[in-house]
RNA sequence: CGGGGCGUAGCUUAGCCUGGUAGAGCGCCUGGUUUGGGACCAGGAGGUCGUAGGUUCGAAUCCUAUCGCCCCGACCA
């Protein structure tokens, strides 16, 4: 705009509002997640180390989250089933790799009988040692290894499609609410094929229901590829995974799928007569997301208010909240409210009644607008006397931000909602994908590479995700891990162009995903 | 497991150095006025100061041990 051009009127600077998380994004990355997940009413930590309460909004959260996976496992030809929580210890001997990639973190069931001991206090009863110390499952690969033995004579018992539904046990060093934390909760699929092909097919099928479900679902946008040797799962031949970029601009593993090759069934012994009469080894696969996924869309889509839950897992979609400040228009608001969400939970959304609450409850009209706010529900409607007089409503899409607020019809509000929430979807992935965007950089000198991770100063992030060449080495890897804490996050379908590898001179067969991560 | 820090009411914390029997804010309860962007006034409940020893007439405070938690590192969905 030239100098000489009227300028508009300004606009009136807003009333400034303390945002509701303290610390900001800005201010504190990592305690403002945590101040998000506690306002936002998801989980909390418990007493005991690195496990967490998760709490009805989370759950709630949690809950469609799986029914939307769940069906599209089934839409893939999976069933579900469940194994024991506990897991012989001589199990994890089978599998060399998986026993040194787990042992470190396992949690160990020894006695079966609490008594009374010389002092009084409850102990393990030394007479009720186990014969063989069971282990809590931190994965299933070999308890179910061994039910797929059982199962599986011929190749037409085969493929086995089967997914759990289940809490997993870690020992990890450093928990964290959601992001990683000792016990939690996922889905792991566990599949048997005949052949290596239908094997790699089905894992990387099941990649593609992760970033299905992630985009569609969850608004994250996420990078698809396969992990390089030194992060492959235990015991896997190739590891796939989907990556998603957080606001301080780390990368986070959001889904993974294992080919397992014949690992696990020669572990296992899952072995089968083929067409030809050979006696055969399965080829098996393994898949899973877990609770992070909700930590996942914390960090990617809340902002210094709080939560921004994508409307498609919200647990609420529409909040209707009553402004009933006169004791004579109380009655008759309530009343507006149960019929305007009884309207709305007749409209539909991608296949399914809204999911709607009005919140009787009698707080402050604004800290009640302002829990909802922290909690991340989609759309906020605030329903009041005046409201009742002229027909209409005040309507709040929560991607707009915590002032955001529009007067429209009543029935408009109703017939547009569905609308509405998609766009909130919409607006959500739009802006994940923007931000990715913007720090999403293809390096191709190394000087590039090592300033675009380096903080300038101390209250500077790093850059955020690298697409660089890679000659393949772990050495040159390694070496970037030690000096820049950056690794990489995965080899991308997408990238399939040579190229010179920037650390070493030598030739590259496609560039790397490169970021600091989770 | 190594390095640093912290345990006082539901939460955040003051008091500790220099011992004298615990205070605040938020939250909670009651009543009233309120409620369209985090209300106000008045009254009230709630703590054996992580635990166990020791020193002392007397310990939240000093000493010892122990447990737990947080941060940094290795590990990890």
């Amino acid at each position: 705009m030239s100098a000489d051009t009227p300028k508009p009127a300004a606009p009136k600077p807003a009333k400034p509002i303390e945002p509701a998380i303290k610390p900001t994004r800005a201010q504190d990355f990592p305690e403002w997640y945590q101040q998000v997940v506690r306002a936002g009413d998801l989980a909390e930590n418990s007493e005991v180390r690195g496990c967490m309460v998760i709490k009805p909004w989370g759950c709630g959260l949690w809950e469609q989250m799986q029914q939307a996976l769940d069906a599209m496992l089934k839409a893939t030809g999976h069933q579900n089933a469940y194994f024991p929580l506990f897991i012989p210890l001589s199990y994890f001997e089978k599998e060399a790799a998986h026993v040194e990639g787990f042992a470190k973190e396992c949690a160990v069931v020894t006695h079966h009988r609490l008594e009374v001991g010389p002092d009084g206090k409850m102990r393990p009863a030394p007479s009720a040692q186990l014969a063989e110390p069971l282990v809590v499952r931190p994965t299933s690969e070999t308890i179910i290894g061994a039910a797929y033995a059982r199962w599986v004579q011929s190749y037409r018992d085969l493929p086995i499609l089967i997914n759990q539904w289940a809490n997993v046990v870690r020992w990890e060093m450093r928990p964290r609410l959601f992001l990683r934390t000792t016990e939690f909760l996922w889905q792991e699929g566990h599949t048997a094929h005949e052949t290596e092909k239908e094997a790699q097919e089905e894992t990387e099928r099941m990649l593609g229901v992760y970033e299905t479900f992630a985009r569609d679902w969850l608004a994250l946008p996420v990078f698809v590829g396969e992990k390089t040797e030194s992060e492959r799962f235990p015991g896997a031949v190739r590891t796939l995974c989907i990556e998603a970029m957080v606001q301080d601009r780390k990368a986070i593993q959001a889904g993974t799928s294992h080919y397992l090759g014949q690992n696990f069934a020669k572990a296992s012994g899952i072995k089968f007569q083929s067409r030809e009469g050979r006696e055969e080894f399965a080829h098996t696969t393994s898949w899973g997301v877990t609770t992070r996924l909700i930590g996942t869309m914390v960090m990617a889509h809340a902002d210094d208010d709080g939560l921004c839950l994508p409307p498609r897992v919200a647990p609420t979609q529409v909040v209707i909240l009553p402004v009933a400040p006169k004791e004579d228009t109380r009655a008759a608001v309530f009343e507006a409210a149960e019929k305007l969400a009884a309207e709305l939970r007749a409209q539909t959304w991608q296949g399914q009644p809204l999911r709607v609450h009005v919140d009787r409850r009698d707080i402050g009209g604004g800290t009640k607008s302002w829990e909802w706010i922290k909690k991340g529900c989609p759309v906020r409607i605030e329903l009041g006397p005046r409201d009742l007089a002229q027909g209409t409503v005040a309507v709040c899409s929560r991607d707009q931000g915590a002032r955001h607020k529009e007067f429209i019809p009543q029935a408009d509000a109703v017939t547009g909602m569905p609308a509405r929430l998609g766009a909130v979807q919409q607006g959500l992935y739009d802006r994940a994908l923007a931000f990715r965007f913007e720090h999403t950089r293809e390096i191709g000198t190394k000087e590039d590479f090592y300033a675009f991770f380096t903080a300038k100063n101390e209250k500077e992030i790093h850059g955020g995700f690298a697409l660089a060449h890679w000659n393949g080495s772990p050495e040159v890897e390694a070496k970037i891990k030690e000096d820049l804490k950056v690794t990489i996050r995965c080899l991308p379908f997408t990238e399939t162009t040579p190229g010179t590898c920037p650390f070493t001179g030598e030739p590259s067969p496609r560039r790397a995903l490169w970021a600091k991560s989770y």
